[in-house]
DNA sequence: CATGAATGAGACTTCATTCAT
DNA sequence: AATGAATGAAGTCTCATTCAT
């Protein structure tokens, strides 16, 4: 035994302690962030304080800055994390399906996920508007590659005789703004608004006949 | 003319000179509150700090408080004052006019007004959203007066046979949410948008179609 | 009459209105130390403002200082015109008069004073304590004098025989600080106080009994 | 020792380590509270500020918030620790003791620790008096139970027949108000004072003469 | 790695004083 | 001489970040 032993310790122990170790990292981060999101849509980023964050997750302050730099990184890994990255899932699993069908579950989908988590992730809007790198990143990662999306679709269907003759660029904004308009709405009504207590199901339909006859042809 | 008579030039030019220190005192709080919301616009509420208010104002910092007592006594007012006071102008002005060209007009006017003052304004809404004080007020004295108002046309013309069969409450926060989540897109992506060239005309006949022919019957 | 008329204003006149004019200078000092003094009282030199003694003073905050160059100066001018003053008056129209009847008298006059400017003037005492000229100044035209006075008598009365044989100085000192002590005492416990409500010529008459036993001989 | 021998040793280290935490951050907070009673009794508590507080702490500022949340409380930590608690612990020990002998030691001890501690506590009065809720608990719990315990010895001395027919609560309160009174006269006189250089115990031994004199049985 | 006390820059707000009217 | 709006220095307090344990 010398000062290499260690290198004897097989290699097995080896990876599954660093992998556990990993694995105990990851699940902090995780702990971290998770606070983080409840706590900056709860107060708003600024009004939030790191030891607010720590408390919620349950964590010492010092602690926080073992994972994220500062506090700011945890507002950008929030986006990427909640935001972005499930944006890209979701982008990269649609496949254009089909016509009124379609419109209504992708809205259903949407309407389901919005209204679930809008007191989790709306605030995070006001958050990101302000920071103008976020902003451009949020615009180009997420609202961009939506938009893509929906005006290729709106293209084609377009082209296929389907849709009466519209700006795909400016059918897709307004759809699109429609969808977060209707939740900003909701979310600044709250309980007293005679839709809050409608079933997800015929809002989403309604919002869906609604578009589905605004873009038909006759 | 007598030995009194300049009681009567005293009296008038003491009048003038407190219609004059009135005038000015007026000119003041809308010099700070102009201020405040171009500061508070481009930094946000939290970011904004009052020696930037003063600075913008042109004023010492002690001013502004000679004026409004508080920070966010400012926001207070800049909502009163730019938000609340103009809705209920506009609402009380608008007579539920006729179908397609009604709609056109309305949007017209709301998109050149939000296009318009999206910098200006829209920045607000994520600082009303945090105080739920203001999120009430604005709820309450904004957000209802026109929602009420759009639904009520919407009910009439259903009735008349006009509408399809929809609901009013859900059609008309969509429309809403349409307009307000349509600027919101248009600023969050800025110059880069295909429709940030679109002449605004066009847009609003557009938003109008795709309304118009979402509600009427068949 | 030309531009140069008021010259032939008669001088007895132009002497009137000098002393009118003098006299009102002479009332507005006093109205402004008298609003001082219930301001400075009811909240202590440091947290009263300014503009709350222009507004018991029924003045602008200009005005103030029209009379009185400094916040500071109003404070030196009260405890001149308000203690000091009368102070020396008080000593200088005092003539050592005789035994206990004397002492009676004096007691009782103090007390009366004390207790009723309580208020009004203890106050002023932790102000005084606090500036370091001030004290000096209140040290040796208000403390000092008086002192000496009850100093001298006190030890005219020793000589005579009438007194056991005592410290002058420390006795006078003790007896003018049980007048002070007992004041403190009776503003700190207030109305809950079991002397509150007695007679003040009783209270005075006890303390002399206190005193003129605790000096005199066997 | 086995393999969890390292708990017994951790745990042992642990608890020291945060006894040792526990013992600093009591001295922590001694030595802030030491810094504020010198700064606020130099200074006067309007006049001191937390920065200068921190210095002569040797602290940052931010750290006294950590341990007190704001100035006003460290007035009231002040008024507990040096004023409350130490009369609390000095009432519950007297023991009504008897005669001469008894009010001169208990002068004396008074007096020591009165002219002693002079420059650092009798600054701290004027503040008391100023702060409504700091008078009332001082007159609750530091004039009242002197006061108390002051009368009912008075009273049982009255009743046997040792003291002449006095008014216990009037002579007590004159008592009581003759040590602060005189203790305020030594300060404002400073070394001016022909009683400043007297010796203690014959200070005492003078005053409690008066004292025992004056209430005394011919 | 985890901890949390210490730090100090910077925020909001007050108020003595000035000065144009 | 009276006014009171304007000024900005200075005070209290917060909180992101660091670092010794």
């Amino acid at each position: 035994m010398n000062e290499y032993s260690f290198i004897y310790l097989s290699k097995s122990v080896m990876a599954s302690r660093e992998e556990r170790k990993e694995k105990i990292t990851k699940l902090r981060r995780e702990q971290i962030l998770e606070a983080a999101l409840a706590i900056f849509s709860r107060l708003g980023y600024d009004r939030a304080t790191v030891p607010d964050v720590a408390r919620e997750a349950g964590v010492a302050v010092g602690t926080i800055y073992n994972y994220y730099p500062s506090k700011r990184d945890l507002l950008v890994a929030i986006t990427n994390e909640y935001v972005i990255q499930p944006f890209t899932r979701f982008i990269s699993q649609s496949r254009t399906a089909d016509d009124f069908s379609y419109i209504t579950g992708l809205l259903e989908n949407r309407l389901n996920f919005g209204l679930e988590g809008i007191n989790r992730f709306l605030p995070l809007l006001s958050e990101v508007q302000r920071d103008p790198e976020l902003r451009r990143s949020y615009a180009e990662k997420v609202v961009k590659p939506v938009m893509d999306m929906m005006e290729q679709y709106a293209t084609s269907k377009a082209k296929e005789g389907a849709f009466r003759d519209i700006n795909p660029a400016v059918v897709t904004r307004a759809i699109g703004g429609m969808v977060i308009g209707f939740m900003l709405l909701y979310r600044i009504e709250g309980e007293n608004s005679p839709v809050h207590n409608i079933d997800r199901k015929k809002l989403a339909a309604e919002l869906a006949q609604l578009i589905f006859k605004g873009v038909q042809k006759a």
